[in-house]
DNA sequence: CACTAGATTTTCT
DNA sequence: GAAAATCTAGTGG
């Protein structure tokens, strides 16, 4: 591998001919429904550790969760376990449910605000063979279902709770823009909350097949 | 295809 | 003590 691993450029996929541009923090600190829109298409790079193979995929399927939303864990202020919401953006919000699954965040909105954008699935870029396959248990057929949910996500890329309140500038985070933008955004309600389903704060690219397969597929609308 | 139950732990009431 | 921003395997039509 080539040296230089401070520079913001990087070969990500098959696909090397846009120069791919780290994102800075200031693309995360905005309202957190831009945020989560524009996050589709983008380019996730995790690496284990110093000398960790890194593993890629690009995001298809987001979802906001902001402020005194009933939904969203800041709903009831900064809590040990969604603080972080509260800080600055562009850091990571790990958290752990159903006793079994990690879910990766992105913390979004200046600091000071509650929001966050919760990264429900991708499409492996780099590194579905050696790294994500083995981690997912090795009985996933297709690549395109090794991330394509939030807790698949976390288990395809080795999301753990020791990630949470990371930096997403690196080492161990990345995010970056390839110059892919997709080609159509539907938006649906959120999925697996009891309230704020009323607000369609769901986003992914339409027809993309690592998309989850949620009920709320139903209810999509284009944007 | 639709629906159900079970796994299993952190957080808050 | 109950619910939770989930997934898988199983049943039945």
């Amino acid at each position: 591998m080539a040296s230089s691993s401070t520079s913001s450029s990087a070969r990500s996929s098959g696909d090397n001919r846009a120069e791919a541009r780290l994102l800075p923090s200031s693309f995360y600190g905005r309202d957190t429904l831009e945020v989560a829109r524009d996050l589709l298409g983008k380019i996730l790079v995790v690496r284990a550790g110093p000398g960790g193979r890194p593993l890629s995929a690009r995001i298809v399927e987001t979802e906001a969760y902001s402020g005194k939303d009933p939904a969203s864990h800041s709903c009831r202020g900064p809590t040990p376990r969604c603080a972080v919401m509260f800080g600055p953006p562009g850091v990571s919000y790990v958290y752990f449910i159903y006793g079994m699954y990690e879910m990766l965040n992105f913390v979004t909105e200046a600091k000071g605000r509650a929001g966050a954008v919760l990264i429900r699935a991708a499409e492996p870029v780099w590194g579905s063979e050696e790294g994500m396959r083995r981690r997912r248990g090795g009985k996933v057929r297709h690549d395109r279902e090794l991330a394509a949910g939030p807790g698949k996500l976390c288990r395809a890329l080795g999301i753990r709770m020791s990630h949470n309140g990371l930096g997403l500038q690196g080492p161990e985070l990345q995010v970056f823009d390839d110059g892919c933008r997709p080609a159509e955004v539907s938006v649906s309600p959120r999925v697996g909350i009891r309230e704020g389903t009323d607000k369609f704060w769901r986003f992914f690219i339409a027809g993309n097949p690592s998309v989850s397969r949620a009920p709320q597929n139903r209810e999509a609308r284009p944007v």
